[in-house]
DNA sequence: TAAGATTGACTTTTCAATCTTT
DNA sequence: AAAGATTGAAAAGTCAATCTTA
């Protein structure tokens, strides 16, 4: 994805500009680094416990919720995102019978998922392998200082993201030159 | 994700242990931050261009490419992986006149795949909106040095996957107390 | 009217053949 | 037989309604 390397700045307008060397090389690496991580994640949950990491990801959260039970809306907002993607994906996960979906006593509107006790096996039986490949993957070949300040690198950049979210067409920079 | 938390350790064997909490967090925060970068990245992509991000790969990768060509194999490396799913979007392209394919001259099995003009332009409108993106999502929160960390960090784990991709069953752990 | 959730149509991806050339 | 690429059917995801309750 370099095409950072394009030289046609006519459509610019304000203080566009590409990126430098060094952010294309990060940038590059970041693409590459992430699609790997998320590829290898998702064959060896596939290859080991029949299941995707979408669906992991969404049994991991209803397993350490209280009651091990969550709103739909909720669900969505902490594992996958999207309504309609999570409601498909749970459909077909409580026709295998890992969860369960019920009203929600409180609001007539809601729907409770519930994890089922077969769901929990098939997580238990699933999460010793994934965290091995995780920590193949990731923390293996980084030192508890570069764990912890990669860590810190992401959050910096995720609390940006979240407050652009929270604040559209706040451009967020810092402007100490004009 | 954290059902790292599960605790079920029986079907372990060798030396397994889950994550520490250091790692625990850092794992966290990477994945909910390389969602939300995934997904803003191709939303801006979609409304500002109506190209998905996979096909702004696909264009920016032949752009670089001498002749503008690449062949449907060394394209499936660099841009998306799978064979198929190459094959299915770059046939949506062509039909969409942004990519032209020709017979492999030098060999009859393969593929070339060519950037067309209109390909380019659609690159070149796309790229600005783009980068600009890029930036305001990654590299301004950070400072010059922070952005060389993360490419660093990003590095080392990068060629420690492509290293066991290489050299599959090699744990490439360091094992200094045993 | 808005929020929570679902539905169905359409698009994209995956997976397992298949076909051709080396 | 193996590599490069494609195909078509099945699975998953997206988007724009729709339905129900607050």
């Amino acid at each position: 994805m370099s095409a950072m390397t394009v030289d046609e700045r006519s459509t610019t307008n304000e203080t566009f500009r590409w990126l430098n060397p060094a952010e294309s090389r990060t940038w590059l690496v970041y693409l590459e680094t992430t699609r790997r991580i998320a590829e290898r994640m998702h064959r060896q949950l596939v290859a080991d416990s029949a299941i995707s990491a979408g669906e992991y990801d969404i049994l991991a959260r209803l397993s350490d919720a209280p009651e091990r039970t969550l709103r739909m809306s909720e669900l969505a907002t902490r594992a996958v995102n999207s309504r309609s993607r999570l409601t498909h994906a749970v459909a077909r996960m409580e026709a295998d019978g890992l969860v369960l979906r019920t009203p929600c006593p409180a609001d007539g509107r809601g729907v409770l998922c519930t994890l089922t006790d077969s769901g929990q096996a098939r997580l238990a039986a699933a999460a010793p392998g994934h965290v091995t490949e995780v920590l193949q993957m990731m923390f293996n070949p980084l030192t508890p200082a570069e764990v912890d300040q990669f860590g810190d690198l992401m959050a910096k950049i995720l609390q940006s993201l979240r407050h652009e979210d929270t604040h559209p067409e706040a451009p967020a920079v810092d402007h100490h030159d004009d």
